[in-house]
DNA sequence: AGTCATAGTGTAATTATTTACACTTTAGAG
DNA sequence: CTCTAAAGTGTAAATAATTACACTATGACT
């Protein structure tokens, strides 16, 4: 069953408010906005959009109780924004915390696969360094600054002034980072290098 | 400037019935729950907590008003809720909607490079067909059922009652399916394959 | 001992909101 | 032409919610 136009309108009304205001208005405010006179003529449509199953009157006494059935509830603590930078910004971890991002993402936990912490951001990787790891030119990657990264993990560095993707490994008791590409065959020491956080997602976007 | 332990309880309350209702309480409804006889009991802690910056009471007139200052407003049309699958279900798209799903992601728009239509899911990949192509096992690819898949895209067939990942390719003008990996050069001709949809976002999750 | 912040009680007035009921107008369908 | 659905007007009562004011109790700090 399919709305009238009014009442399209009208739903359309109570889904922009609820955006807006984290909450449904009340009959008197939609009245005010479609200059209806009457409250039992807001009243009227709610009870058909309700008969229509595209709102719900939540069950509980008192106001504002108009809920949207397609609205989806989503546990906004299990949700995080994290700033995205096209590259790897130089400098002591705190300062590029809200100057440089390029704009917001929004992760649910499940996909991010852990909780992140102040600091973490996305980098769109370039170039192939990781290529064999699945992490190709392109590639958004979720960093996380970490104070002591473990042996394996695949980690961000600023090598010669420019940020790679590098894994940290271990031989013979000393660190190095290791590109793992064929065509790169290079192991860098660790000892002079700034390992900026460890890779902790991988999202690619295809065609 | 911290909250009191009090106001701490009054304030995660406001939050949890913010999420569960998706409006604030009302002043008699916090008095219930906490079993303060006076509405101005609630009023102090609002005014306090609203000193304190916490939460902020909306600039109209009427009831419910309160706002909490940490909640992202995440324009929820930019947000999807995809069904994730452990293995594609065989049979007809519109059979797997709600049936077996074994739970839900939430995907931010801009991550999934674009806007998903009904159909759209979850799969975890298992095996290392895509390797060559980034794709590893245990990677969660995000699947979009596609009636013409294009040359070049990677697709999620029925192959022997197994479904797997593969790239589409044409060659002098006939369908095939390609694995990419280097130990398994194989190559099926699509004609008595089912392709079940293009793969659109792939997702890894990094120790 | 006095002051202040925190956390209330109790009451009342005012305003907002819902709900109920009786009735009207208009346009389309049979 | 009659009937019905949709979209109202108008009013009233009942309930819910905010706001304001006067006052109390307790513990920490000075």
């Amino acid at each position: 069953m399919t709305l009238t136009d009014r009442q399209r309108e009208i739903y359309d009304y109570i889904v922009a408010f609820r955006r807006e205001n984290g909450c449904s208005p009340s009959i008197p405010e939609i009245q005010k906005h479609f200059d209806i006179r009457s409250p039992n003529g807001v009243a009227g449509h709610l009870a058909a959009l309700e008969a229509k199953g595209v709102i719900r009157m939540a069950d509980r006494i008192g106001s504002r109780r108009i809920e949207v059935v397609a609205e989806k509830q989503v546990p906004s603590e299990l949700l995080h924004a994290l700033p995205v930078f096209g590259h790897i910004p130089a400098g002591p971890p705190q300062e590029f915390q809200s100057t440089s991002a390029e704009s917001t993402a929004i992760f649910d936990e499940t996909m991010l696969g852990f909780k992140p912490k102040e600091g973490c951001f996305l980098l769109k990787v370039r170039g192939e360094s990781m290529k064999d790891a699945g992490i190709l030119n392109g590639d958004m990657v979720v960093i996380e600054p970490t104070p002591s990264p473990a042996a394996g993990q695949i980690v961000a560095a600023l090598i010669d002034g420019e940020s790679t993707l590098k894994r940290l490994v271990r031989v013979k008791g000393r660190w190095f980072l290791k590109a793992e590409n064929a065509d790169y065959p290079e192991l860098y020491p660790r000892a002079d290098l700034v390992v900026q956080g460890v890779v902790r997602t991988v999202v690619r976007k295809l065609g």
